[in-house]
DNA sequence: CATGAATGAGCTTTCATTCAT
DNA sequence: CATGAATGAAAGCTCATTCAT
């Protein structure tokens, strides 16, 4: 953990990644990673705790890149409405970038609950910084007033149904197009005026 | 196969979907179902082809519920949208009625994506009809033009989240609570005016 | 066991015996039993004493054959010789007769060693009565001296691997061909004059 | 597979074997084994492909010496009868330096039938360079002409089963009173004059 | 530091057999 | 008598993890 990972093991990180995504953490053996990487097993045992400890360095990644694109999302200036779009957008947007990750955050959502540190960065990197800007929103006028945690999940839900039904599909998220129902959703609803 | 299940043993499966909630599928051995529902092992495997074929019994019983709530919200009369409304109380209500099966069914999206059946069983019972609901909205007038796959990801992504989130945190779902904001969120978004 | 054995039943024993003989007696499942002859297995049960039992009624009805033909073969006329003549090919004419089962008596030499009735039937049907040929044989004057309990085994042998030998390669068994070669062997050796 | 075995282990195969030859292959349990040698099971599976593989790693020993034994008896000077007459003493003297793995061979025929490597071994240390002896031998006049295939298969039984008889019942193989018997039969036949 | 070799601790699944009808 | 349904008792095999070098 505190032992700094070479670049030469969290460059081939991704590869693991693919096997957890097409055949699921449970059911890829350690072995599976070491024939995919090329990384020796007590290497990897050497450079992680385990083999859960793999899925967090993997998905921390994936976090840090939301917690980053989300954030700055809010940082813009604007309306609430507006950067709630910008998050709405930034989070597709780490998808399209890290596809293989987050269908594995997604696949395995049942064990992305039960890992404190990983449920938490998740709550902070979406959903704590969304609840926020719905609260701003309420204040700058531009948003309505509801129940900020549902809406929260809610958004969230949306943003990654699609993102992953995408994924899943066609292979990749084409942002724009996603982005464009995702947003008009989130912003104006479905029902006609 | 074609022999039908006992009620003595269907009766007792939701014990299992406790375990496989609390601890996830894999995690959960044969013996803890064993232990659980006092079905003695071989009797389990006379009636099951293996331990994957149980989480198929569970999910199906679900998706079979959720099929019919579903549907039955489409055959309403009304416009499109106020049959999406229903759909979408209509899936939070079978998430209230079966919160362990409904958190196992997420908890394994990744292993529920590889069961064809599975997989197709939820297209049908929510995908399937909320798009042809999507169509039908833009010829009565009632909804906007969307790109209908996307949008059918979208409201199924906020449903289950919100449920999902609520069955988390509360340990059950208040229907017309987190109704009332998804249904706010899919009718008319978020954005004021 | 005292039980009668009805002949609907009975006719099915060389079913099961190609499957002993295709893959081993172990390798059989009662099921695949059940599966080719058609006999419900509470029903195999009912008459058999468990699954080894129908191992011995396969090969008792075998042994009484061969025990049969070798037993009129010594009751012919003539010298130790033409009689000891008559039995390797009686051997061969039930080996013939009883492929299968023959192979399977072959195939499972160990379990039959460990099977004490089965065991004395072999000996009592082949080994003695040549045993006692071979002692006829020095008294008339027909057959060398040899170590009788050898000689037979080497009789013995000599006949079941190519019986065996030309059941496994061809399929089945030319009693003529087969019978010049071994009977060549047994009475005038190899070495030429 | 191309992993050398180390000699701690490849030392107590022996123990193996007579488990193998007592109770039978299939009868006897991985766990026995574990017992009876002291090795870890795991271990023996990170050796050992399965089960069989020990079986397969036991008998090939055997092949290995027999086919060296059988081979040095042909590379002989003499007639073919003198150096096929070394071939059933080098087997005889194999079977009694490996007393339980040649019961085991036989024990196992039908599992050795169906395991290709050790048919093809079996056919490649006995029969095939017997034949050619019976070929060579009625080109330098020693012996007889006959059907090469057959005669081979039939000496093969010969000595394989007086060895084996006497394995079992005296508990080893006295090569030359053994011999004696089978080497006369194979040269002279049992008829007088 | 890195790693080949070894293993503890289970797990799913199988199957011969039994019993209630 | 015959049998569909049920089960006790393993067994083979796997895999994450450790350790000696």
């Amino acid at each position: 953990m505190a032992r700094p990972l070479p670049a030469s093991i969290s460059e081939k990180l991704p590869k693991a990644a693919e096997l957890f995504a097409e055949r699921g953490f449970e059911a890829t053996r350690m072995e599976d990673v070491v024939e995919i990487t090329g990384v020796p097993k007590a290497t990897l045992y050497y450079h992680f705790e385990g083999k859960e400890a793999l899925l967090v360095a993997l998905l921390s990644d994936l976090l840090d890149a939301l917690a980053a694109a989300v954030g700055e999302a809010l940082d813009q200036r604007g309306t609430a409405l507006d950067r709630l779009t910008g998050a709405v957008r930034a989070q597709l947007e780490v998808m399209a970038a890290h596809p293989v990750e987050c269908q594995v955050l997604l696949a395995e959502l049942g064990r992305v609950g039960r890992m404190p540190d990983i449920a938490a960065a998740v709550s902070a990197a979406f959903h704590e910084p969304v609840q926020k800007l719905l609260a701003d929103g309420r204040a700058d006028g531009s948003l309505r007033k509801v129940d900020e945690e549902t809406a929260a999940s809610a958004v969230f839900g949306a943003v990654t149904m699609t993102g992953l039904h995408s994924l899943v599909l066609t292979g990749g998220i084409d942002v724009d197009r996603v982005a464009r129902t995702v947003v008009a959703l989130v912003r104006e609803g479905l029902a006609v005026s």
